[in-house]
DNA sequence: CCGATGACTTCTC
DNA sequence: GGAGAAGCCATCG
């Protein structure tokens, strides 16, 4: 597990319920701005990963939920969002700046 | 090292 | 506002 990884999933579980974060943002945090994709692509291996990484609170820049269908079913991202308080309408987050969660200070 | 991949982002049309 | 293309960077084989 390469440090970009951890640094991701790191981030992605100290995001606290019924908040949500990007996939820029928790790039930029780590460091690697330009790697908002590969973030992703470390979401795609979160399956493996223990303990569970809350992959269905890291959206895209605009609060859309464009990695729902890389959960069980396409809705299920929704679901889970949506049990945790979070509203969403047409796949898109609503109140997105006002749950938008940033990490602070240090995560590791 | 190189080419292919990607759950992104931004610009253009 | 939707669709296409380019830029971006880390990972994998």
């Amino acid at each position: 597990m390469s440090d970009f990884y951890t640094k991701v999933y790191a981030v992605v579980r100290k995001i606290p319920k019924g908040k949500i974060c990007t996939y820029g943002d928790i790039a930029e945090y780590i460091g690697t701005k330009g790697a908002a994709r590969t973030v992703g692509y470390a979401m795609n291996y979160s399956h493996q990963v223990t303990p569970f990484v809350p992959a269905h609170r890291v959206v895209n820049r605009n609060g859309l939920l464009t990695g729902k269908q890389h959960f069980g079913t396409p809705t299920l991202m929704q679901q889970l969002l949506e049990s945790e308080g979070v509203k969403i309408i047409n796949n898109q987050i609503q109140d997105f700046e006002k749950i938008r969660w940033k990490p602070k200070g240090k995560i590791l």
